[in-house]
DNA sequence: TGTACATCAGTGAACGCGCGTTCACTGATGTAC
DNA sequence: TGTACATCAGTGAACGCGCGTTCACTGATGTAC
């Protein structure tokens, strides 16, 4: 290591892989990652194609490595929810308030996940996939902390999966609309939140067996 | 026109259209529409690629017209639930039926619809959103006509919307595992419909006005 | 501190390939008379 | 029914372009002594 240097060898590699991944995040939100070329990354990056297999063998790898950048983002946004254990009561708007504040803030993250879910790239889809149920799977566990008292695993897990379904359906009505104030887009985030839980308070000591 | 000819010259034309739009929608499952080449699928269709022109002036015209069938196919589902004017109890059970049976006959419809909505060409998309809303909106219509009264139209707009969504996440899990028997599926989205059944049943009677 | 050598991020030329699009064409189908 | 002409779905050659990937290279940074 030299003594004066502000950056070493090292560090400046860095700041190009960083700087290839915000390109990708920047460039794929238009086309998705798989209309992306290497050697659109590297021009917006300002490096030579070729300099690109430095950091990553492929746009796929590439791929991978913001899908875990992305979910470091969604569960970033778990944990702030988390924080400060909100009463049932106000768990809607804490819920609501900082899901729009994390895709607001890291916009290009949950764009990323919601688009490639379902994106050209079949590894990547498959990564994304994954993912996703994992995170279901720790929001039921979440679930399973609250007084939901004689709801079995198999019902957490269904209504997991209602709630993240419906999370990311306004997650992409946020994104839509990146301008407008959003107030109605939360209003309405709330109620479906709401209408969710009401459902859930209700359940099991309504339906029987429905075999 | 001639009088023994089995197949006209519009006939063939239709004939060689509906082989475009065939090998459009089976060589984007893979890929996505962006993904796909105009000279992909005049091979696939065993036609010169410069004769893709007489039937679409691009790859998004293309697109546009598989928008228009694959939501002719959901409409069609739509109606198959209508149909036989299902008593309250039994329409959980019919809507997830019919779900499966179109999404499984109409694979390829159903796959365009979730993968176009965030998929890499903008026309396409646009269109796929605006065809989602209006469809959200009939959703709404068809919701009021059962018995809730005192829901607002807003309302009726968000529990439409959440079943929408629901419903997606259900076709693309039947999608995914085409395999499968998929009764574990169905058992789910039945849970899933119902979960959400009983809170619409217990909502507007439980919360005041939350401001 | 100074020198000789190793590392390695980024360069630049070159490759073969599939792409969308143009253009002039062919020949079967259709129409007018 | 027969002939002369029009239509037009599909052909085939050609184009310039951006693509991913190879390769030998450069020169600043880092290391050993």
């Amino acid at each position: 290591m030299t003594e004066a240097g502000l950056s070493t060898r090292g560090e400046k590699k860095e700041r190009t892989r960083r700087a290839i991944l915000d390109a990708a995040l920047r460039l794929s939100e238009e086309t998705g990652l798989g209309g992306l070329s290497l050697r659109q990354v590297a021009k917006e990056v300002g490096i030579v194609p070729t300099a690109f297999y430095r950091h990553f063998a492929s746009i796929d790898e590439l791929g991978l490595a913001l899908v875990q950048e992305s979910f470091s983002s969604l569960r970033a946004m778990i944990r702030d929810v988390r924080r400060g254990n909100p009463q049932i009561e106000e768990i809607v708007d804490r819920s609501v308030q900082v899901l729009d504040e994390h895709v607001r803030g890291q916009r290009a993250h949950f764009s990323f996940i919601a688009r490639e879910r379902n994106g050209g790239s079949a590894v990547v889809r498959a990564a994304v996939r994954q993912e996703l149920a994992l995170f279901e799977r720790e929001l039921a566990t979440d679930l399973a902390r609250l007084p939901m008292d004689h709801w079995s695993a198999e019902d957490l897990h269904i209504l997991s999966r209602l709630i993240v379904v419906a999370m990311i359906a306004v997650a992409e009505e946020i994104l839509e609309l990146p301008d407008r104030e959003g107030s109605a887009i939360r209003d309405r985030a709330r109620t479906q939140l709401l209408m969710l839980i009401v459902g859930a308070l209700n359940w099991r000591s309504r339906p029987a067996e429905e075999k």
